[in-house]
DNA sequence: CATAATACCGAATGAGCATTCGAAGTTCGT
DNA sequence: ACGAACTTCGAATGCTCATTCGGTATTATG
């Protein structure tokens, strides 16, 4: 891997390309799966000779950590100011996190489907230090969250450990199913979600 | 693949040695991933040589498919009486579907694992169609049950496919967390999760 | 025990693949 | 328009791995 430009002017294209790549990739991966998917094939999507990718990865597996990282860091990075004010009421608390959060799967579906196929290596590689740790920071947050709902009576579940799971599943596997131009949006989706915790 | 023994005091021994390297296999492979499990590692597992088993399998991906049927086949035939009567309050008739539902998933994790992890193999594959068909008729079945609830007001969704989904997702998330000494029996999580959808 | 059926071994095969690298092409700043 | 910085090419490299197969050990049966 080549070092990035430092000419400010190249740097944009060479991020714009960069990102090409990894958009590219999350398409293919999720489509054929990550080991599955050739170098070949992926340059070829991208419209570049199959070396000419590592001019902007250093390795296939580093490609696929991008991947992840660009899903979770955004995530969390938008619904952390949210949980932050203790004193809102949980119930609309958690309507607008988890809101945002099927919506950010819905426009992620790709990396999302990328993200789940691939948690056995994310589960156990050493590089992927990183991802779990931000994993493990947003259900937790989440995780909070519902417990405060269910102490204050606004959300309706017996155990937050289950409460938690269920919420983390149906959320995440939506990104099996939305399709952009079907019947629901992402804020429907999330809203039905949502109703299934709340009184 | 060598053909199984004609004679039945063999086929038994055969049977039994095969299912083996099923259980096996769904075990390596949910830890490392399909693609990344190689068939010597596999072989290692059940203690035999690698070509030793080609003596069960004719292939790798055979392998695969055996290990989702065998997740799938037997849920669905466990789950289809249940939900024949008609007659029968659909909460009540939920509830033992999934009691059975997540029941399977926690004695199977590892088939749900690799059943998840490869879903992009078994959705465009020529030789996933049984898998495929099975899995949409299991979800027509869960479908059907929440239809039938709703229009009763047995059930408490505004949208039957949501809460498809939400049911969906969150079971078959279990696979990911469920130990089996844990705190919560499968039971219990079966009964948080239909808590969540009847009034 | 003899012999046929079965189970397994393990080295060889051959294809596929990620990655490298020197050269050639392209774009930018001056 | 020229050199430097940057981007891409594409063939070569070297490794990994699924699968094969002829031979050997083990087991059942008469």
């Amino acid at each position: 891997m080549a070092a990035p430009p430092s000419r400010p002017a190249l740097r944009e294209r060479y991020d714009r390309r960069q990102q090409e790549v990894v958009d590219a990739a999350a398409g293919v991966f999720a489509r054929r799966g990550y080991d599955q998917t050739t170098v070949q094939e992926l340059a070829k999507e991208v419209g570049i000779a199959a070396g000419g990718l590592y001019h902007y990865f250093g390795s296939k597996e580093q490609l696929l950590i991008r991947i992840c990282d660009e899903l979770m860091d955004p995530l969390l990075a938008r619904i952390e100011p949210l949980v932050a004010d203790e004193t809102v009421d949980p119930a609309q608390q958690l309507r607008a996190v988890v809101r945002l959060w099927v919506e950010h799967v819905c426009t992620h579906r790709d990396h999302m489907l990328v993200f789940q196929q691939e948690r056995h290596v994310i589960e156990h590689g050493a590089q992927w230090r990183g991802v779990r740790t931000t994993r493990k920071r947003f259900e937790r947050m989440i995780e909070d969250l519902l417990g405060r709902g269910g102490r204050e009576g606004a959300l309706r579940f017996d155990d937050r450990r289950v409460a938690l799971s269920a919420l983390l599943g149906m959320v995440n596997h939506t990104a099996q199913w939305y399709r952009p131009r079907g019947r629901l949006t992402p804020q429907e989706i999330a809203d039905g979600y949502v109703d299934l915790l709340v009184p």
